[in-house]
DNA sequence: AACTGTGAACGTCTTCACAGCG
DNA sequence: CGCTGTGAAGACGTTCACAGTT
């Protein structure tokens, strides 16, 4: 069930699988059956050669001069990643931000499933947001357990962010999204994802006050 | 007013920057007025030698023996991201999420201000989203010059992405923030920036099949 | 002929360890 | 003595270039 623990995988190339599958998910709704190195990464916007070491630690599942199969590599990046499983996900702060990830359709990974939402306001449990009834916060332990969550979306303010993360850890959850700027004290078994706008912006604004451009993100020329 | 475009600093220090600008705001707001890279390092959740080689590349602004002047280091923070400057932004795509976004308080990072909002259904062009009157997406010219618009926000669906970044290019905006899935194409002296859930997401399952933990992103232990 | 898979070269980032300064 | 600033070492990531396979 776990993929072979054998293989390390660098996290750069952890970091670019759900961008192959995501050009290979277009690949395969277009009927292209077949798909080589230099495309993938053309459609990407990355090196050929990455796109090659990266899918070689995964195995060996190209065809030499042919390419790679489109649906069977999909099937094996979503293997990799777990999206052939289920994770339940709690939204920690049911604010501007967390209904509007609640009500995010293309939450785009499937498996990744928004199942409860718990905040601290008062006025705010008992609302229905996104056909989920808000729940107390106070609650997060009897939520996590009767879920089965896996993932912990904290999306409150950043007063409330090391709370919201105790509530998750303490909970047993082990992996946690972090929209709230600041960091996170968590034991070192948890992993978190930090999603912070402001840490964006102002890496932009470096890059425009110099009149140069980032390739540290994803896109690719012309 | 630009600062020394002598000293190349890496892009991975650049990414720091904003984490210890948020570290040393708090430092100051606790009436600390010096600290060392060890405490910097410590509330940053990393590596102190990291610390001090990140901040000798804006210069000498620590003192040997004592630490760094928080205040002074700070303004040095700011002035090199720009954040002693105005980036009036736009937001295209004005659903949960750009919504959400226009509303955000929290933009934490001062100089950046949502000043405009466009979005291609007529049913939302004239609604008022806090405060600022939807724009038509055909307006978005008109909007980038009349606004100055410096920094573009795509929250669109990911259908409607490279509309939106094809508008904003040839409005002239040269830093764009995207929250769309999928890759932009863009002219390579266009800074893009990609903040996107579903890949945070399949990273975490990731992880958390493997039982392993993520040193990818900002947190720190116990 | 076409394209993958990979050793080896290269470049970037991190960490160590200590010289240098206050 | 304490702490910064930095050369040097090491780890990590990327790219090249080509041998190997279909």
């Amino acid at each position: 069930m776990t993929p072979d623990p054998g293989r390390r995988i660098p996290e750069a190339t952890v970091a670019r699988l759900p961008l192959y599958y995501r050009v290979l998910l277009e690949s395969a709704e277009a009927r292209v059956s077949t798909i080589s190195s230099d495309r993938l990464a053309e459609m990407a916007g990355v090196n050929a050669a990455k796109v090659r070491k990266d899918l070689s630690y995964l195995g060996s599942f190209g065809t030499r001069g042919v390419g790679y199969d489109v649906d069977y590599l999909l099937h094996e990046i979503a293997r990799e990643l777990g999206l052939t499983q289920d994770w339940p996900c709690v939204i920690v702060g049911v604010g501007n931000l967390g209904a509007a990830l609640a009500n995010y359709r293309g939450f785009g990974a499937r498996g990744f499933r928004v199942v409860a939402l718990v905040d601290a306001d008062p006025a705010k449990v008992g609302q229905t947001v996104a056909d989920l009834r808000v729940e107390a916060f106070a609650e997060l332990g009897t939520v996590c357990a009767r879920e089965r969550i896996a993932i912990g979306i904290i999306a409150t303010p950043a007063g409330a962010a090391q709370d919201a993360a105790d509530g998750l850890v303490g909970a047993g959850v082990r992996s946690v999204l972090n929209f709230a700027s600041g960091v996170l004290s968590v034991p070192d078994d948890v992993s978190v994802r930090k999603v912070d706008l402001a840490t964006e912006l102002q890496i932009l604004g470096f890059y425009q006050l110099r009149g140069a451009n980032t390739a540290l993100n994803t896109s690719r020329p012309a």
